[in-house]
DNA sequence: CGTGTTTGACCCGCGC
DNA sequence: GCGCGGGTCAAACACG
């Protein structure tokens, strides 16, 4: 791991109180050491740190979590059908697990395989020739474990044959291979932010509010009649819906090239969140460790904009890739499972956190605390 | 023999 | 109520 950049912020929305996790770094196999380092310091984590190999070279996500911390057990409660006990209730769990089916998160990619390799292990059940498409719709479930009820869908695009859209449905309810966390935690999160709900409107707003950060082109598109929310992340080529440019020039390549918009589907109607997608983010990460010191404020003051100003971009962010993130997560379940209380897997959870000592390295990092006026959680 | 895929039948929700 | 289409089931089949 070469360089990382670490946000925990705490914010308050509509008198409730909520931390924010931003992680975005480079995670190489060959000298990827800190999940080793955490083994031999907590044996309690062996099980978490699992498929090191199979670490994807770019790290880049964030966790949302509602405090107090209890509320972080709750979700994780829900977030595992095994562990029933840790539910406050059983209709709050029913209802949670209704929503988690229904909340879909769709991703659109160039690939040339069958499928898109996710990390996960899937077992083929179905598949259809749907209406309006001549490329056959394929079902697949989750295998890893029996009781998961994770499923997605693949499919051609009928217009570019090139894209694969692969749309998931659930939450896993076990433990992933790390290499499956990333996209694991990010329709995880999607769903959880389709279920919150936010309004176009004031998404809208907030956006003209910071027009640093709306592109020229932003469009919004009530095209939908689909039951299920769906949130589509577009990773294809550059989109005409997004021209965004880097205000500054200190990047030596065009920052408006390969940034797919966000569409969040809430079925009557969707949105586009254009400006800081997860194509751009990684590619804002990847340039950030070429740019200047100096240059660290410009960067995180539009970091800072972007999250502050945008409601559904925190939540969108939430739902980026994070192998850190994922890991944390991954770790607390694990711990429970060991008998931990939940106050306990936090402890561990907030002293792991506090050594890494590239959470606190970064520049970025404190600019971006300053400018959101944040919380510092590493120290 | 175990595991995964294929494929026709079936179920169910939705619109008319 | 009926038809349509999406989604799932399960038996047959393929493969290592």
């Amino acid at each position: 791991m070469k360089d990382h950049l670490g946000l925990i912020a705490k914010q308050e929305e509509d008198g409730e109180e909520s931390d924010l996790a931003l992680c975005l770094g480079t995670l190489n196999p060959k000298t990827q050491t800190a999940g080793k380092e955490d083994k031999a310091m907590n044996p309690n984590s062996t099980k978490l740190d699992h498929d090191l190999n199979e670490v994807p070279d770019l790290s880049l996500g964030l966790e949302l979590k509602r405090a107090p911390d209890r509320e972080f057990g709750k979700a994780l409660s829900a977030d595992n059908a095994g562990s029933s006990s840790l539910r406050e209730s059983k209709d709050d769990a029913d209802q949670q697990e209704a929503n988690a089916k229904r909340a879909r998160v769709s991703v659109r990619a160039r690939c040339d395989a069958p499928t898109m390799n996710d990390g996960c292990h899937w077992r083929k059940y179905g598949q259809k020739i749907s209406k309006g498409n001549p490329c056959p719709r394929a079902y697949y479930r989750c295998s890893i474990a029996p009781g998961c009820l994770v499923r997605k869908q693949v499919q051609r695009c009928a217009e570019d044959l090139s894209i694969l859209i692969t749309t998931y449905e659930g939450t896993h309810n076990h433990p992933l291979p790390l290499s499956a966390t990333a996209v694991a935690s990010t329709t995880s999160a999607a769903a959880s932010m389709l279920m919150s709900g936010s309004s176009t409107s004031s998404v809208y707003n907030s956006m003209q509010m910071q027009s640093q950060f709306v592109p020229p082109s932003f469009s919004m598109q009530f095209p939908s009649s689909s039951s299920h929310p769906t949130i589509t992340l577009d990773l294809t080529a550059p989109s005409s819906t997004s021209q965004f440019r880097f205000p500054h020039s200190f990047s030596t390549t065009p920052w408006n090239s390969n940034v797919g918009p966000l569409q969040i589907d809430y079925g009557k109607r969707s949105e586009i969140v254009p400006s800081l997608s997860l194509p751009y983010l990684a590619k804002l990460k990847t340039e950030s460790a070429q740019i200047l010191p100096s240059q660290h404020a410009v960067l995180t003051d539009m970091i800072a904009g972007a999250i502050t100003s945008h409601p559904s971009f925190q939540s969108a962010l939430a739902a980026a890739v994070t192998s850190c993130i994922g890991r944390e997560h991954g770790a607390a379940r694990g711990l429970v499972r060991e008998g931990l209380s939940y106050d306990d897997v936090h402890v561990q959870r907030e002293e792991k956190m506090m050594k890494l000592p590239q959470m606190q390295s970064v520049p970025m990092y404190s600019t971006i605390l300053n400018s959101l006026n944040l919380n510092h959680n590493s120290q």
